[in-house]
DNA sequence: TCAATGTATTTGGTATACCAAATAATGGTC
DNA sequence: GACCATTATTTGGTATACCAAATACATTGA
């Protein structure tokens, strides 16, 4: 079995709208019809992509293409095409008259990803001294600020986390680089689940805010070199933590 | 009409052993025949992204779904899988009810994806300071050599410019990091038509060649700091000429 | 003559049917 | 009882048929 929970799909699939067996188009009158038409297999991408940032779809599992048609009330066309982005991104590996599965990253692999996204990230830094408003670098610090207030009282590391990859995600989107952002967001997606895991260890909270108030400082002064390096630096760190996540996986205390 | 010659395509169909109608399987026992095993969509791609680097794929020009798969003799199912990679590596826009169009980027578009490769390129010269073998670094400078003996003599700008990609992507391969050699051959193939046509002006040979010279000699060295910097400051500048290239286009002399 | 409307054609999007390869299970033989 | 061969089933790969939207053209009315 794929799902652990059919429902928790469906849940998903009304999360992004995918149109459901039997449903009726509510609203014929659209605004932007030819913009907000979306392929279905994209939609399907979608649906699955969350699945597998959530670890809903884990690492290693199979993907059997009608399986997972008929649980979508999809057929296998768009589900093909929607495997097919997942595995040019890479969150996917489709083998020749094997299932897909979900990538399963190594360690070595997370390093090599990780490595790429730093410099991407250092790029990002540079650029958005350059581009950033001043509206953006309010809702940055914010984000920020959030964080630091969120991190003593609060348990929730899922919110922690996610306030983390939206903190970076809004330092890329600032520079107005498409491609820079949808690779970053590609890359983002494959060390998904690893940050997650790593962001776990509350230990390393103090120093992820450390880096971070560099980096906002950085941004602040419109300083290059200061925010480029500190962002470079930040995900190089990020490395070590994941391998301790490893090591502790294969020696649980 | 999308192609000027059919035959053409053909000649590209040959080229990358995509199975033709009626082509039997003159090799019943292979070796690896999981692994070498290649969908037919993916060898479709291939054969496309190749004649729209060629330039014979026109930026702009249309792709029919239809016309171009009974022209390759393949049904529209890899086709259009073919054309969905495309679309994800940035080399096609698909838009609904409209034929897929051969991406034409602007020199906006230019000038970010190659601010993108600089900064890979950049990570690459790091990295593959730590991991080159002697044999890969050996093969990259005969590279260089080849294109500082070929600069003067020949007129052959296809021989310079192959090899000038040749060597960048050398370089990156010596990393031996997939995830960087992927993207940076995605945004290679992007930023291919503009780099070839900045390459016919012989005018920059030379500073081509001078900044070959610092990265092959930074390599030599294992020297981190002159081969990234080399790296970086080589494309940066390739910007200014491919932006010379685009003014010449709208005033022609 | 021009404009507006309706129809026909072409487009891409989706579903389904068919095929070949690989695997797993089962039965037979040593 | 174990191992090998054969067959049945499941997998993904491909082709085709159908559908809906968009466009282009033609025809008709003002």
């Amino acid at each position: 079995m794929v799902y652990a929970d059919i429902s928790v799909c469906w849940k998903l699939v009304g999360l992004v709208g995918l149109k459901m067996p039997g449903d009726v188009q509510k609203n014929p009158v659209e605004k932007i019809p030819a913009l907000s038409r979306q392929r279905l297999g994209d939609q399907i991408a979608d649906v699955l992509r969350k699945q597998i940032l959530l670890g809903e779809l884990r690492p290693g599992s199979n993907i059997p293409e009608r399986e997972t048609a008929s649980a979508l009330g999809v057929s296998r066309t768009p589900l093909r095409e929607a495997l097919l982005i997942l595995e040019v991104e890479g969150l996917v590996i489709m083998a020749p008259a094997r299932s897909p599965i979900v990538a399963n990253p190594s360690l070595e692999d997370l390093t090599q990803l990780l490595l790429v996204q730093s410099a991407l990230e250092a790029l990002a830094g540079e650029c958005a001294c350059e581009e950033i408003t001043n509206d953006e670098f309010d809702h940055i610090e914010s984000l920020h600020l959030h964080m630091l207030a969120s991190s003593d009282i609060s348990d929730d590391s899922l919110d922690f986390f996610s306030t983390d990859m939206a903190f970076h995600e809004a330092i890329v989107a600032s520079t107005k680089n498409p491609p820079l952002i949808k690779t970053h967001r590609q890359y983002n997606a494959r060390l998904w689940r690893a940050r997650f895991m790593s962001s776990r260890r509350k230990i390393k909270r103090a120093s992820t805010l450390r880096d971070h108030t560099n980096i906002v400082e950085g941004l602040k002064n419109r300083d290059k070199a200061q925010t480029s390096a500190a962002l470079g630096e930040h995900l190089r760190i990020a490395i070590t933590n994941i391998a301790g996540i490893f090591a502790r996986e294969e020696n649980p205390e």
